[in-house]
DNA sequence: ATTAGTGTTATAGTTAGATAGTACACTAGA
DNA sequence: TCTAGTGTACTATCTAACTATAACACTAAT
């Protein structure tokens, strides 16, 4: 594993999302191990510390599930994963269009400039073998 | 002047977003004066240290240009805050859509949500007596 | 009991961000 | 010249995040 951190968020709460996006993408299943502190701080090349918080802020969410001597485990409550999903695609969802509508682009435009990033991407994918033909045409 | 300040971001960051939106928005128009360092940080009720530092980043981004004794104004160069534009909705872009990748969405998945978000608002608008019947059928 | 691997706790030190307070330098205008 | 408003600079202090290091507690396997 390894994250590109971005210096001006916290390394614990970058590391927690990374997880939770595992998490929510299926990466990570209900009821898998995750790794231990000291695995995963000698993998980051981060503080044990600094892992064990991320750790615990992630429990606090009721995210994963600590078995103490033996290690942390995905929670086993999918509703709970649901609910994590949508709430961290609501605010990203938020944060896009919220800014955009600050940077002075209409709803209309900022539709738009989605379907051509997404279109821009398919054709990307297409060079690789991705079975869609679409466009999503202006 | 009032901004929802978020914790897990220095204040100096924010601050400076804050008024590139106004600038890329065009509330504040090239060559406008923008608030001292005394009266933003009273404004804000933060300390003048905080402004000043914002400020100095604003200047080293060429956004914004310093008239010493007399004040600060916004830059005259109106390619410079297009591409400010270009870059914050850029980045605004590549954060939304690689982030709900990263939950597990697909394009089509993406491009569907924003629609339904912005259908959502422009029926707010409506009732607000907007002036545009259009709902962005999904 | 011992060992290895796990979570947990604690102390100490570093750094960046923010604050508080003071002082200095420049400009326009009375 | 004096004043008010501006930018600038500096020192000191505080806090959160992070690091370094060590120790302790629990669990499973031997």
């Amino acid at each position: 594993m390894s994250i590109e951190f971005d210096n001006n968020l916290p390394i614990y709460l970058q590391i927690m999302n990374h997880i939770k996006r595992q998490i929510v993408s299926g990466l990570l299943q209900p009821g898998d191990k995750i790794p231990s502190v000291r695995e995963l701080a000698a993998d980051l090349q981060i503080n044990p510390n600094t892992i064990q918080r991320t750790f615990q802020e992630l429990e606090r969410e009721e995210v994963v599930e600590t078995k103490r001597g033996l290690g942390r485990y995905v929670t086993s409550e999918e509703s709970k994963i649901m609910a994590i999903k949508k709430e961290m695609a609501g605010e990203l969802l938020h944060q896009f269009i919220h800014g955009m509508q600050e940077l002075g682009f209409k709803n209309q435009d900022i539709v738009t400039i989605v379907k051509e990033a997404v279109a821009a991407e398919s054709g990307k994918d297409r060079k690789e073998g991705h079975p869609d033909g679409r466009t999503s045409e202006g």
